[in-house]
DNA sequence: GATATATTTAGAATGTTGGCTAAATATCTT
DNA sequence: AAGATATTTAGCCAACATTCTAAATATATC
């Protein structure tokens, strides 16, 4: 686990609301996707960047990738870290 | 408090260094800019991203701007996290 | 007030990031 | 095996970040 990596993956918000998503369960990539105005590719790009901070990992399920938390010591005060910051909401949560 | 702001600030080591070293006591600029092979401009920029962050606070005392943590509760936070992620040295401490 | 020291501001150079489109790959269905 | 769907890879470009040098500002000292 590079710390670097980690830092330079939570510096975008994009990044950081794929992470918060992830803490309610886990999802394949095209739904997570769906809630960002943002192309496939770049989505790609940012689930990369967050598996190579190892704080997601993907599973294929099928023609799906599925994406979950890596819930380690770190990544679990990371986590709490973030609900301090900002807290996620429940139904088509979205603010920033 | 800008939750953006606070990320992007921590993405860059050289500020995450500059946070651990504060966190044993305030320091001048040049005091901070001596342990790094970076020129004081640089610094000066680095000084700045953290306050805007509100993560850091300078005051000056004569010729020197003396810098300090803000520690509210999110910063508390943030320096457990720093801790948990690499512990802060003793010494000469250096690493990052 | 002239000179020295500490720091910042301004502006340029270079590298990195985050988005895009087009094309490739993998799986599923027919 | 042809076609549809899901995702990634490759390559491009504009915006941003990090560093630098040169010059400006602020304070201290002579």
């Amino acid at each position: 686990m590079a710390i670097d990596e980690v830092f330079k993956a939570l510096a975008d918000p994009t990044r950081r609301r794929i992470l918060r998503m992830l803490q309610s369960g886990d999802l394949s990539a095209g739904e997570i996707a769906q809630e960002f105005g943002i192309r496939g590719p770049s989505m790609s790009h940012h689930f990369n960047v967050l598996k190579h901070a190892d704080l997601i990992e993907g599973k294929r399920d099928g023609q799906q990738i599925v994406y979950s938390l890596n819930t380690t010591v770190v990544q679990d005060m990371l986590a709490m870290f973030m609900d301090v910051m900002q807290p996620k909401k429940e139904p088509t949560g979205e603010s920033q």
